[in-house]
DNA sequence: TATGATATTGATAATCATTCTCATTTTGTG
DNA sequence: CACAAAATGAGAATGATTATCAATATCATA
């Protein structure tokens, strides 16, 4: 589960960061490099889990795949041109797990999107 | 396209104004109306055109439903049995309004969910 | 090098939410 | 009533993701 990562990663990197499972299992193939797509599944959830990749989704549920710089973070979004800012958000993640200890919740994970109008 | 909305609407409040379609699906079959599937769907597609109802997803790529709140507030949802705490979040409230001030947003909404294993 | 244990891979099947299709039913209007 | 338009629902189709599982590669050790 580790042999394909990098062929992966290296491909998202040339998609511009930022791609989707299905088109990165495309692209590898015209690159020479044809990978099945559940192996391109298994690196990207390995890569996420190791946050090496930032998951997000788009409206229509499709998931996309993003190198990520930082570790945790959310999108403030314009609902207008769609241009999307990547925020901090450590008040957000300290805020979530103490609500969550409060009501006896494990495992937490938390949806957090901004949007607005840009400019 | 709208006899069936009203009913929908309200399972939806039963449901504590939060759930997927195949929970209304199903609670709407409980509860004595019937409703297909598609009905379901073409009925949420049509509120969240209205913006009656917010849309968010899971981490799973599931789609949920949930009321517009007039009083704003924010749940924690159990991932395994589906019981939903409401929280109150005034710390991403000022949170949310601050990041947007700082990146030039207007008219800033947000979406903020908390899931979690419950007990 | 040979051997066996373990991890990785990939073709394909299975899953599952969502959307589409279309025949049927309901609604509204004169 | 009669007709047109809208709404409905059963089931098929879609499409991304996940599971399966036999085949292959890897690696440590004798």
């Amino acid at each position: 589960m580790s042999k394909s990562l990098p062929a992966v990663i290296t491909t998202l990197e040339r998609a511009g960061g930022f791609a989707s499972a299905q088109e990165i299992f495309q692209l590898m193939r015209k690159q020479g490099k044809p990978t099945g797509l559940a192996t391109v599944y298994r690196a990207l959830q390995k890569a996420a889990a190791e946050n090496t990749v930032d998951v997000l989704r788009k409206d229509d549920g499709q998931t996309l795949y993003r190198l990520c710089a930082t570790g945790h973070h959310h999108h403030l979004v314009c609902t207008s041109c769609g241009k999307t800012v990547e925020v901090e958000g450590s008040a957000v993640e300290k805020w979530a797990n103490t609500v969550a200890k409060n009501n006896g919740f494990k495992k937490v994970s938390h949806v957090v999107e901004l949007f607005g109008l840009c400019q």
